[in-house]
DNA sequence: GCTGATGTTGGAACCGGTTCCAATATCGCA
DNA sequence: TGCGATATTGGAACCGGTTCCAACATCAGC
């Protein structure tokens, strides 16, 4: 009557449970588990029968010291103070989902010392797979232990040389983002950057060297009290727009260097009571889900399809299929909407 | 001189190598890696200057084999659909970075299917210490599933009379939207929420009801016709409300069931040509980020501290301390800002 | 010098899978 | 009938930790 048998009701049955109960060895039920050929037709229907009756599960736990793979990627970032990330966090899961059975371990990364932390503790095959690194550059000395490890790593959004990585042209965005503006008339145009962090994280810079190309370009020369720098985030971009509205000759247009900076820049005008984009002028970069609904022109990286890419490289590592660590280049287009 | 003994250069070193080099069982070892008092000074001095020398590092995945514990816990939801969960997420990530050394393993959701994949990959102590649900309502079964696996759980805008839950009134929410909008003088107000999901997150219609609710108070009759429900999104919102204002007898303000759709509201009043908040009012739900920068009235509910809020009680379930699963009602707030 | 309490130790057994090896059964073919 | 090749099988050994138990040392107290 009972399908479990009084035995075994306190604890989960172990595939020694259903060996015994199926009258087979424990390879072969094993085998059964994994699909082997090498297995009659006999034995194989008695195994699953006693799986099913006996209602096993098998431990992933112990599957994984055994095999020594976790099934599980980790994923490196700074969720909290970049939006961006949670933007290809979706392209992320969303691949993950169809591809491959592996599950996904954050790590979330906001200071040094949980960088350290989070390299230290998952630089090891041992808890993941895999690691993907987003917009936190790793050390050379962190990356000496990935592969002493001999733990495939995948960055987005940072460049280190000895690892796959996809990045964007960001000195060329920084162009295309001025030319924009100098093609609408703009001549005075400020810019909006980050301080440079100790994560080493510096593609506002170069986003800031492609502006000035393009004014070389044009025959403008770079006036650097139009460049203000701050942390990352809305709060300090607005503060450095503030700023720089208030200059005696104030610029009638603005590159932020992301778009959470040009949001910032954009409540700095609207305190001031300019109008965008008759008064001021402004671009971003990224074009994060907030930008379409405030009509934010900005230059387009691909958030999503980069992290899902990610996945496709890193997985790829995984499998051992990886060559030489590649870098590719995501494509930027400039989305023209209602600031400029 | 090479700190290294040669015939462990290929494998990492184990708890075994550490004991033999250190001239002590392992057992000695063992509790030198756990802080066990039961160990002699001499004894802890030799192991830890093995374990420096060696570089020996401990498998988590052993270690969670043998604990039968594996240090992570599982966040269940949709990630794709709901911006609010990745707000949530936020405040997980945050408590579980100061509090407990957990890892975090993702699962999304989005389709039924996905929600049953995840619950049986998941309903079982071995993958996961206790797992997060957030705003998925999971099936009787499912809890029938976790009680008999015995692995904790705890639901976030999600309710089920068996699980500890963090929910907010949300009739109560829907009320407060609707007495603010009455109180700007409104009577003629439309609705704009979620069709019914085979989710069973009806968050929307209790919305809906407390808003009902707000008009009977007033004196008000209920219009159905005033009331539009689509699939959840920014662009089904914004055709809600497109329908909604080219009626003959337009609303003046609009309640909408979540920030998200509130802001396909506003993309309908913009394309329509309308003044917010002079020729249409709108208020959300949820206050999540974009609706600070946007300007968005909303009914403000605690989003990261909900989430931090569900990590409290999960690891408090864990160890054990839970007692009956009880229900937490976060507050909620106005926030007035500009489409009011 | 004996007793019992206390402190410390080594190592076997265990967690629950996978894999390899040796053993047996079956078969085709000379 | 005998032989090797092939199919299938059981189970020991292993992955790398933790824990329990028995054993031994030390010491206070009588």
């Amino acid at each position: 009557m009972d399908p479990v048998p009084p035995k075994s009701r306190d604890r989960a049955p172990t595939i020694r449970d259903v060996a015994r109960h199926a009258k087979v060895g424990v390879g072969t039920v094993s085998r059964v588990l994994n699909d082997s050929p090498l297995v009659s037709e006999d034995a194989r229907q008695r195994v699953h029968q006693t799986i099913d009756r006996l209602g096993y599960r098998r431990s992933s736990m112990a599957r994984s010291l055994s095999l020594g793979r976790t099934q599980m990627i980790g994923v490196v970032a700074p969720f909290f103070t970049r939006n961006s990330v949670l933007e290809r966090l979706r392209g992320v899961v969303g691949k993950l989902r169809d591809h491959g059975d592996y599950d996904l371990v954050l790590f979330d990364v906001e200071t040094l010392t949980q960088r350290d932390d989070a390299f230290r503790s998952f630089a090891r095959a041992d808890r993941v797979d895999g690691l993907l690194v987003m917009s936190v550059r790793p050390t050379d000395e962190e990356v000496e232990n990935l592969r002493r490890e001999g733990l495939p790593a995948v960055l987005v959004d940072v460049a280190h040389p000895a690892l796959p990585r996809i990045v964007i042209d960001d000195v060329l965005g920084g162009t295309m983002a001025t030319e924009h503006l100098l093609a609408k008339g703009h001549t005075l145009i400020g810019f909006v950057g980050d301080e440079p962090t100790p994560f080493g994280f510096t593609s506002s810079e170069r986003r800031r060297q492609g502006m000035a190309r393009a004014l070389r370009g044009a025959g403008i020369k770079r006036n650097g009290a139009l460049e203000f720098r701050a942390p990352h985030g809305r709060e300090e971009a607005r503060a450095s727009a503030e700023r720089l509205l208030s200059l005696p000759e104030p610029p009638t247009a603005i590159f932020a260097a992301s778009d959470v900076q040009a949001i910032g820049v954009l409540e700095a005008a609207r305190s001031g009571g300019l109008r965008v984009p008759e008064d001021l002028a402004v671009i971003g970069f990224d074009d994060v889900e907030v930008a379409e609904v405030l009509g934010l022109t900005t230059v387009r990286q691909p958030l999503r399809e980069t992290g899902a890419r990610g996945v496709e490289l890193l997985l790829a590592a995984i499998d051992g299929v990886g060559g030489d660590p590649t870098e590719e280049l995501a494509p930027l287009t400039v989305i023209e909407r209602r600031t400029t």
